[in-house]
DNA sequence: CGTCTCTTGTAGAGACTCTGTCTAGATTCT
DNA sequence: AGAATCTAGACAGAGTCTCTACAAGAGACG
């Protein structure tokens, strides 16, 4: 590869690149334009790609982009994938402010900046499902009104089902999500779905209020690998019968929500999915394994 | 795969558009001309397609076309060309079929077909509704299961939840509507929404399951020119106290729905809508003329 | 023809964002 | 020891935001 790699201190390479100290620093923290090693000590290194991506950066400046579109050019342009998994601080709040502001646009943009910013996972489980929450919390405290709480959820659960077009596409196992009673779970199996489909697998979708019979019945129909069926009510999982479940083996049964216990797993034969979105994902994706050896 | 979008912020962008910072903003707010990102803090992002679209939008006004003429040009052109309000022979079966089929795939082709075919009026009138309604109708008989029902229903709404995206950017007169209670109609109101955007309106969206207080509350707040109210049940109509429409004379209030009858229209001052979209819209946007005069 | 309403480009106030620069006090390197 | 560098935070000016207002023109209508 490279013969030479020489590194220049902070000084040396801000004279070569004709960028002052302070704003190598800044367009370091702020876009993480650069990324020079370290001493022992703490002194910055610059290497070869960070003179060209200095390089670049300035280039773009001169034509009239601003400093935050530049670097994120150029990083694009080195194919270092921008996507974090870390939600910019104030994006949630900026999200929730328009969202009870009644403030469609604003909610838009803001959602557009969480997916074009983080990866799908992380903006479902660290920013979207958390609100969510956050809102009906408030509702039930009465610090959000039901017009407040139904149009975020209308405008969110829009998003995620564009989001899934297309989730049961060829390829992968088959999994049928559905949802015996409930709102904000809806979503939640939405955003599971998604997770899912991430990780591979086809998804066919009930939604809201599906009966226990009718998902068995589709489950078994449409030769699925897995049920995944939530509910916040435990009654809705104790009143099943023990035959009810009436799949082959090799469909794994997942049951999760509020309303999913241990002990109604147990009783179904059926994995308890944590709230996690895509731990849960993965407890899927293994139990094929597990169901394979039984 | 996209090559790099470059995104101009405002006053670089109006250099080379050659249109003032003031005016890129009007026109953004008056006709929803160009649709830029947004930073983390709320500044502007303008694309090619922005670009493009004030590049057409200038073109048009030299020729003499009104502004607001001009706009909607542009936006139609680029919406998708030469549209028909004929429904392709033997398309709904297509979809229908897919959608008893749990086809994902099959059923988005068609929709895909669909609208871009058939201007988005007719595709929601004469195909989409239409063969919502004739599931449900199917499914009262068990012709249909729930499953393929909540299947088709999720899918729909996803696809016109796509579709109102956008609804409420900033033009025209501001409706809410609102769904009291009911499954099909919640589909039927936004398809009601979608219409009426394209007539001009603002549209917020509260959705299903709204106590008829909290809606009349919403639209007080948003100063809303109207306020539509849907049920499939009279009696959320007749249980509405004469009072409760406590709303400013420059409110229309317009009820539809199974639910909504003439005696309840004339006791609320509401409007009664017809069950024809195009025509529900044509209503009220007659109302102004009538409210203001009396 | 006069009056009225709507359209459309422009302008300004007041608040906020972005970004290059600076400072203060501590630490590292030669 | 002394120059260079570190981090964290502050700062200022240009740019941008929203909201409201306004005036000239286009069209509608009696």
């Amino acid at each position: 590869m490279k013969g030479s790699q020489r590194r220049y201190r902070i000084g040396e390479f801000s004279r070569r690149a004709g960028v002052s100290v302070e704003l190598l620093r800044a367009w370091e923290s702020r876009y993480g334009l650069v990324e020079p090693q370290r001493t022992a000590g703490g002194f910055r290194l610059y290497s070869e790609r960070d003179e060209s991506r200095v390089r670049r950066m300035r280039a773009l400046l001169r034509q009239g982009l601003s400093a935050g579109q530049a670097a994120r050019d150029v990083l694009e342009a080195d194919g270092s994938p921008r996507r974090t998994d870390i939600v910019p601080d104030g994006l949630v709040a900026t999200i929730d402010k328009a969202l009870l502001d009644f403030d469609e646009p604003g909610a838009h943009d803001g959602l557009d900046r969480l997916f074009s910013t983080v990866n799908v996972e992380a903006a479902l489980e660290d920013a979207i499902l958390p609100e969510l929450r956050s809102i009906g919390e408030r509702w039930a405290t009465g610090a959000v009104s039901v017009a407040q709480e139904h149009f975020s959820s209308t405008l969110i659960r829009g998003r995620l089902l564009a989001l899934a077009r297309g989730w049961d596409r060829t390829r992968g196992r088959r999994a049928v999500l559905a949802c015996l009673p409930g709102e904000l779970h809806d979503i939640g199996l939405i955003a599971f779905g998604i997770v899912l489909h991430r990780q591979g697998w086809r998804i066919l979708y009930l939604g809201q209020d599906t009966p226990i019979g009718t998902a068995v019945a589709t489950a078994r129909r449409a030769r699925a690998d897995a049920l995944v069926l939530i509910a916040i009510e435990p009654r809705h999982f104790r009143d099943v019968a023990a035959g009810a479940m009436d799949l082959p083996r090799s469909t794994t049964v997942a049951i999760g929500g509020a309303g999913a216990t241990a002990s109604a797993a147990r009783r179904m034969g059926a994995v308890l999915l944590g709230p996690d979105l895509s731990e849960g994902a993965g407890q899927l994706a293994a139990s094929r394994a597990t169901a394979a050896r039984v």
